[in-house]
DNA sequence: ATGGCTTATAGGATAAGA
């Protein structure tokens, strides 16, 4: 099985290049992150048309998930256990106005069963910056999911957990580490949380089958970053135990990023055995 | 060329991204 991991940034205004590159591609499984619409404007009649089932989670301009499978689309969840809400409204005001008020839950994270592998895409908060309420959020989200993460590979489940997980685990995994000392990111507490997941039994694919240097996911639009080669290894793929001995190879398909057209991150590839 | 941000929005200044 084919399972590909993409922040498309849109899918209204990329579907055509999506579906064009899950022609060429042979994906099975293609779990999507930043739809940014809702369900109701997501064009799944065209993946339909293409021969693949359609699960969305989308609220609102913002955020939106999805997976699209030829393999299998069940038992759908739109969040994981005790995942964490944020409204900006609620970060901003008093705690203590807040009483017992949760924050709203955001369209990050989708799971589905396809062809036998439970598959979560996550588009994991970005943080904003050190010390702004989005940046607690992103760690007690990851933390949530490393917990939910911990139970399912206890159970025995063969779990993928592919998106863009906002972390730049390694200086290496960053054009310039010097460009990111104090920002989001790079900081030990999220690398931390990131790296939680190895020690929960998961295993990193694509660090485990791509472990070069500089080897990136996303180049930002701005000042030349893609020509120039400034990017950063953001989207990656943990495996459950039961999952891991399964894989067979990872590729990033660093050819979408060129054109018009394109998202700001490209594709990211595993293969995995029946 | 891989080229100096892009996307969405009760619709154009703002929020968000990393």
């Amino acid at each position: 099985m084919r399972l590909v991991t993409w922040n498309v940034n849109s899918i209204r205004t990329r579907v055509d290049r999506v579906l064009a590159f899950l022609d060429r591609s042979g994906t099975d499984v293609l779990a999507i992150q930043e739809t940014k619409c809702r369900d109701d404007q997501f064009p799944t009649a065209a993946f339909e048309a293409a021969g693949y089932e359609v699960a969305h989670f989308g609220l609102s301009q913002w955020n939106g998930v999805a997976i699209a499978s030829r393999v299998g689309l069940a038992d759908v969840a739109t969040h994981f256990p005790e995942q964490p809400g944020f409204a900006k409204a609620a970060a901003d005001a008093d705690p203590d106005t807040l009483l017992d008020v949760a924050p709203p839950l955001e369209a990050r994270a989708i799971g589905a069963t396809c062809g036998g592998v439970r598959v979560w895409s996550l588009y994991v908060p970005h943080g904003r910056a050190l010390g702004d309420p989005h940046y607690a959020y992103k760690l007690a989200w990851l933390e949530s999911l490393r917990t939910a993460a911990k139970t399912w590979a206890d159970a025995g489940d063969a779990v993928a957990l592919t998106g863009d997980w906002n972390v730049i685990p390694l200086d290496t995994d960053v054009y310039d580490a010097a460009d990111f000392a104090g920002k989001t990111h790079v900081s030990p507490p999220e690398r931390a949380a990131f790296e939680a997941f190895g020690e929960a039994g998961y295993t990193e694919l694509t660090r485990k089958f791509l472990p070069e240097e500089h080897t990136y996911t996303y180049w930002d639009y701005q000042q030349l970053a893609f020509p120039r080669n400034k990017g950063l290894r953001i989207d990656f793929c943990w495996a459950s135990p039961a999952l891991a001995g399964r894989a067979t190879g990872a590729a990033i398909d660093r050819d979408e990023r060129k054109g018009k057209g394109a998202s700001d991150h490209v594709p990211v590839i595993v293969d995995l055995t029946d």
